[in-house]
DNA sequence: AATGAATGAGCCTTCATTCAT
DNA sequence: TATGAATGAAGGCTCATTCAT
């Protein structure tokens, strides 16, 4: 059910998004939260009670999507390589957004907060597990190489973490983002 | 020249470097760094203004290091792998030292402080050339596959740095760090 | 008459006295009522503006009661002893009751609440005058002996109402009870 | 030895003698008393992290006095009915002090913090001892009547208790005062 | 009548920074 | 040089109180 609070709550953790990419987690303050979302102290605090509890739920607000989408590609038959490809866009698609500094928020998040990181454990895992789902399915379709699956599922999402971690730090060129991609698929096809 | 001042500055350095690593660059305050050196608040603000000139400083200190053991061992004739597994050997031994948390301190000063990001990725660029040093010799002495070397160098730098950054707050299992090099060394050897 | 918002300020109180004997008078919040009554915030605030009316009505509410027992007593040629001694039994039970927090939360009352204190004073000569009327009593019925019966009254009052404040602070052996209650009793009979 | 640190400590609980006095324990603030010290926030948090703390060291401070003074007595062979009536006297001072405010912060500040009841107790007792030893004295020399010394330490200490934390509420009479003396010492003499 | 969302005042606490000694 | 006392800004948090629904 939609209530007035869940529309408040959604409304805080939106207005946040910003707020930490701009400027990483443990930078960002209730004070800020409060003057981003217009509202006073105590408005924000009647739902949460510190940045942390913001963050970890905009965490979990995002899960399970790409699951979801991958899943449905294998069940239409689309090509692995249409779907590896398609994961790799969206990867590159992140790390040019206005919010790609949420990815070092992430890893602030982990280091500041050591009991949540199991949380976080768990998003790498699910992150390799897709892959390896990808993996598995192109292997069956004769359109990938015979590989360590767990291996290379582990490597391009650390790889990829380090970009988009980076992106917001250092500048990439299109190009050798394209080139890295092209070595990952080395690997695969 | 080495100063008494000069010997406070590397004194108030290598104290901090633990406490960067344990809690990050941010959340370090000069009050910290005042009582693990055990030094007067005025005492070290007489020789860095700022948690930042500290953090920076210490940076500078441990660079060119690889590159000079690099081109000694190449100048040495050491096989071209040979040099590749000690880089290797090393990069591990970082992720299982004590003062793993320092890669992620490092990122966060780089987010925390725009105006130090050039010399980051000054960083990163001579590790990046270090590499194809390594890796031109060991083309040159048919050690190594012929591949863009380029490419390669910044492949290997990111992820290790994702491996070593990512240590501090995810456990990593020996038998997962092992197949990671492996699969770097097939693109290699 | 009993309507139903008389009903409600009497849940309210009865609710609140627990409260306040566990924390005081100054620590119990609207907020902690509001709680307690499972209520919401506005629906309390209907009834009590602030837990100063609260605390105040519920005062008002125990006045009478020992007046009322004793008179009758009287009327019924009850023996002065036993009057006197169940007067004793019970302000020991008080000390031994749950809610003898209640007794520090009024003298807080009286001290935060300087307009309210002659309510306060009023209470206590009201217990003075009860304890004189068992006098009277008993002094004319010979059981007692003759004496200064104002300060006799005065002295038992203020001695008890030490006693009844400091249980909920400090741990008092029944032991030591029973002879303090015997040395209030010299003095009379 | 005396530093500059230990002045402003003193000065500090000096100051706040006064507000705990006219405002009790749990109402005085870190703030009233910066204001109170004319010192920054800061200034008194170097010294002191708490009001409890602050309370805690006042209290501290006061103790054993009387202990001395009267064991210098009975060395000195002073009366013992002298050495009862300069008990009184001073508690009859207490009552009409400007400070008699700060015996019900006691109070307060055992209700308050449980974890700092034990030393309270120890208060309690220690008085208690103190009427032992002149009452003893004073049976010694036949000044007083035989009587069970423990049970009357702990009436008058009680009785007193409740006297000076209500004068700072009620109105007390010199003559009401004069007379429970009386009441008292009719116990000894 | 009753609810609970929202406001804003007020206190708490920690530090970067300055400065007299 | 070095000390550590002092300041004040900044952010955290909790409630009394109001008000639209």
């Amino acid at each position: 059910m939609i209530t007035k609070g869940n529309k408040t709550r959604q409304f805080i953790i939106e207005n946040s998004i910003n707020l930490f990419s701009e400027k990483g987690y443990t930078a960002v303050t209730m004070k800020d939260i409060c003057e981003k979302c217009q509202m006073s102290r105590g408005g924000v605090y009647r739902y949460f009670s510190s940045t942390k509890e913001i963050f970890s739920e905009m965490l979990d607000a995002d899960l399970e999507l790409n699951r979801l989408v991958v899943e449905e590609r294998i069940q239409e038959k689309v090509p692995a390589e249409r779907i590896i490809d398609a994961y790799f866009r969206q990867e590159i698609e992140s790390i040019y957004s206005n919010n790609n500094g949420l990815y070092f928020a992430i890893h602030e998040f982990a280091f500041a907060e050591p009991d949540q990181r199991e949380s976080l454990n768990q998003r790498v895992n699910d992150s390799v597990n897709i892959l390896e789902t990808i993996f598995a399915y192109g292997q069956e379709t004769h359109e990938f190489k015979m590989f360590d699956r767990e291996a290379v599922a582990i490597h391009i999402i650390y790889f990829m973490d380090s970009l988009k971690t980076s992106s917001s730090i250092l500048t990439m060129s299109k190009d050798m983002l394209t080139k890295q991609i092209n070595l990952l698929k080395e690997l695969i096809i």
